[in-house]
DNA sequence: ACGTTAATTGTCATATTTGATAATTTACAC
DNA sequence: GTGTAAATTATCAAATATGACAATTAACGT
């Protein structure tokens, strides 16, 4: 017939740098030329197969939001396959270095300042905040059953906020030392459940 | 003499309008037309005061550091007054809604961001950070007097976690609840020490 | 009222960013 | 090699952002 498709791949591309740009420099400093220039596209190719600026943001929203919610997915999955310790097993894993992703969690700082003057990308975030509180507590739950509910929630946002704040800071560099600290902290925060 | 001169006092708004124009936009979406604007003066007048952007965003940042600089100096020196208690004291205040800037709170985060392209300001803000967690430890360490340093230091690291990512979070809005249960951990994560 | 100094306004050129669309080239099936 | 559909390139106009500086106006002391 014709020409093979590429849209797939270059969409995906396209997508990847400009994750880039906006975690180096937020939301409204990833301009189309950083964009083209990243991704060593034309602009007008960046806009042939993404549409315009607009449709990349809301593209790059719904690409952090699955992306997020399959890493924490596969996570909270692989936490259920064990036997005991999933808590700690699961600090264990959100803060080591290894397994952050520190472009996406420049993306997700870089979207909440978006959210100030966008309320509906302030809503899906919220529900994301909201989601992994949620999924924290459920794992918690796993290794204290007799704890009451409003405690494990409380716990879990500690956890969350602890660990959402390491990640964010990580932009600073040489950020170490804090989170070890950081990884400590939460897990003292764990074992005050009974 | 001549016509007497405002200076300070239009400094002082520009900066302020920088401020919500970098907490709602982030550093690169605050543009000099959105300045003036918001500011209520003509862009030509914002540079005859301020130079040009660069210099605008060196003077925001001066301003957010002794700003903040300032109201935790406030704070720690409050609590140093309090016979016991200080450590509930400060979560106490730290977490009530009406101590908090929300624009202050958004501006550290935009300027975080920023940090990942501009290396000299992310210098400048690890040495804040570590600052502000090395007050925390010190008010620890007066209700725990023979609690280990590096456990003070490592709750000191939590608390501070727990509280830059509420602020930063409430962006989003509607975080009362989310507020509550940090509130609430902080305190938890502070009744491990002996 | 006059000189002085600063505030304020006005204007221009330039660079950057974006949106839109036409023109061209490429890879595949037949 | 030819048609076909897609990729890729090439341009254009419009909007926005920035820097620089001239021109004007306003408030004060004398």
């Amino acid at each position: 017939m014709a020409r093979p498709s590429v849209k797939a791949e270059r969409t995906e591309e396209i997508l990847i740098a400009f994750e880039h740009c906006v975690a180096l420099y937020g939301v409204e400093g990833a301009t189309l030329e950083r964009l083209a220039s990243q991704s060593g596209l034309q602009r007008s190719l960046v806009r042939h197969y993404m549409g315009n600026r607009n449709d990349l943001i809301i593209a790059l929203v719904n690409r952090f939001l699955t992306q997020s919610s399959v890493s924490f997915g596969e996570l909270f999955n692989y936490l259920e396959l064990l036997e005991d310790d999933q808590a700690l097993k699961m600090v264990e894993m959100l803060f080591d270095t290894s397994y952050m992703n520190t472009t996406q969690t420049a993306v997700a700082s870089a979207l909440i300042i978006y959210s100030g003057s966008h309320l509906d990308i302030a809503n899906l975030l919220r529900i994301w905040v909201q989601d992994i509180e949620n999924g924290i507590a459920d794992v918690l739950k796993k290794s204290h059953e007799n704890e009451p509910n409003d405690n494990l929630q409380d716990v879990a946002a500690g956890v969350l906020g602890v660990y959402f704040n390491v990640d964010s800071l990580e932009i600073l560099g040489d950020m170490k030392e804090f989170r070890n600290r950081s990884k400590r902290s939460a897990l003292r925060l764990i074992k005050t459940l009974s």
